[in-house]
DNA sequence: ATGAAAGCGCTAACAA
DNA sequence: TTGTTAGCGCTTTCAT
């Protein structure tokens, strides 16, 4: 059978309440030296594995996180997960990933479900910018850290990229193209990152009055490839823009489509900026400028501002925005002369 | 505090123990009917939700299955999770996903701490030909099905994709197109999918005598795009190849970054096939021909047979291979003629 | 510094 | 059909 506690404390020849002591760093102390070493020995000879069941059901924690992201195969969010998972296994912590492909009754369940297993708190990057269930969890009092998105009117920390530096960075880099007639294919508007990047674009454009681009903003409902293409294909029905911006790398894709469709070429009719930089966009063609976001960085450091919270209480609601770069390759070009 | 077991079995005017049984489908039929509704609305009426670590506690077996995966950042991945997690939790079970950052010893690091945690099975993706772990794991009878990579001399179920046809469909393609000189760009030998395809290709081109295709072949030592590019170069140094099959879709993009370098094109000189149809390669330039592997139905299928372990003991040792096509796109053409 | 004992919330064998 | 009881493996007061 499996080696208890007891088998260790016997094999010691303590009590197992001493070999508790013994085996647990913050408890230590209160054992003498000699006999913690025995209780080691005994433990590591009979290869003792606490049993963290009988743990957490004494101590009502679990070393385990929720990890909620809105699709896993979005190669957005696997370095997200990993930086997380990182930093959390280095505190002790074992993660749970749920997927809500995208929705926001799976997001609710998927948050229950993790509750109910009693997981010691929770990283979400699916959040909408009203989400009841975050609202929820927050009214709850569960340790709970935003990453890569935000929600709104609640005081939960987040951590994300610099949208709006990524917006800055991707329209001055058009127009020192001599971009003039920039349009923005927004992602979906309930997401704070679709939101955010564009509301910074519609700020830069008003407020170096370039002219009124309301009509060279289009909004994609998901940010979907086939969505950046349709949405795309109706920016191009009413406006002659010479450098689109995306909300994100999918949208691009699609953006690129659309305009290929059109017999079109990017980047020398018009020119395409990303946002994300996920794995491969180096390789379309063209390879697609964008605005790289670090998310490993993300994620680990979300992870850290929750081992604070779960361990130390400590729950800071401030929002921590990670810097991003532009990535420049051959999706930009001058804008054409007409 | 938390609403627990004996709340409900309080508010409904029995004993815990029956109140326990009401709420459990299998013993459910033990209990009056009409105590059974007393206690469910109850239980309902106060929100009650089990503690799954007194049960496990308890039953010593948690609702918990680990998926172990080489690296989720590799887009062949997320899906096969996907895939699993919705059958897992169609039968109850929750997932935890630990990645191994392909290393050998992190997949030891992480099979025991799941262990430890007490998953009741294991989904093992980053299984090797000689994977002392897994060998471990199996001497010890834990479920376990390897999916999408075997393992060798351990009989343990196992679910992939069929490699051998994979590879047959990409040689008859490009014999199709006229070709002679096929070279393949192996993926590393220690992997079970590494092995199949390379003997599957050895098989096919000695069986037809086409000839002595050693200097035919190299190896790559990872599935990564730099060591694709690495091994091609090393392929060009000392042969001439017309058309290259490359181990995995990384490998192929790759092959296709080297010819470049030397001012081959793809397809024109040099056809390129992929392997595993990873979201994206549709869009690279150009489009990879690739072999579609169905990787949701690999997970799901690895996930009904480690349930069937888990629920009702019955541990096929069986191996599932899955049917995959050939998915033509622009990276192959005829052969130049020469 | 260590032992004793209680109990976390649940299930299951046994009794009634 | 239901109640009783014991105990899963651990931590944590309280004694000693």
């Amino acid at each position: 059978m499996r080696v208890t506690l007891r088998d260790v404390a016997e094999r010691a020849g303590v009590h197992p309440g001493t070999a508790s002591r013994a085996l647990n760093a913050e408890t230590r102390g209160l054992v003498n030296e000699a006999t913690v070493r025995r209780v080691q020995q005994a433990a590591k000879a009979l290869a003792y594995r606490p049993n963290p069941m009988a743990r957490g059901l004494k101590t009502s924690r679990t070393p385990m996180v929720g990890i909620v992201v809105p699709d896993l195969s979005n190669p957005l969010f696997p370095p997200i997960v990993r930086g997380a998972e990182v930093e959390l296994s280095r505190a002790g912590y074992m993660s749970i990933i749920a997927d809500t492909d995208n929705d926001a009754a799976r997001e609710e369940t998927a948050l229950e479900v993790l509750r109910a297993r009693q997981v010691d708190g929770l990283l979400v990057a699916s959040a909408r910018r009203e989400d009841a269930a975050i609202r929820e969890l927050h009214a709850q009092g569960v340790p709970v850290v935003l990453v890569n998105r935000r929600a709104e009117r609640v005081p939960l920390p987040a951590v994300t990229g610099d949208d709006e530096l990524g917006i800055e960075l991707a329209v001055r880099h058009l127009r020192e193209l001599g971009h003039s007639r920039i349009a923005h294919l927004a992602g979906p508007l309930a997401l704070s990152t679709g939101l955010a990047r564009h509301r910074a674009f519609r700020h830069l454009v008003v407020e170096t009055g370039a002219h009124s681009s309301l009509e060279l903003v289009v909004k994609a409902r998901t940010y979907s490839v086939e969505e950046g293409a349709r949405a795309t294909a109706e920016l191009l029905d009413r406006s002659r823009p010479t450098a689109i911006i995306a909300g994100n790398d999918q949208l691009a894709v699609g953006a690129i489509d659309a305009l290929r469709a059109r017999g079109l070429r990017c980047p020398d009719d018009v020119s395409v900026v990303g946002f994300n930089d996920m794995p491969f966009v180096d390789k379309l063609s063209p390879p697609l400028t964008t605005v790289r976001v670090p998310h490993a960085e993300i994620g680990a450091e979300a992870a850290r501002i929750l081992v604070r919270w779960m361990t130390q209480g400590i729950a800071s609601s401030s929002t921590t925005t990670l810097p991003v770069e532009l990535v420049t390759r051959g999706s930009t070009a001058r804008a054409p002369r007409d």
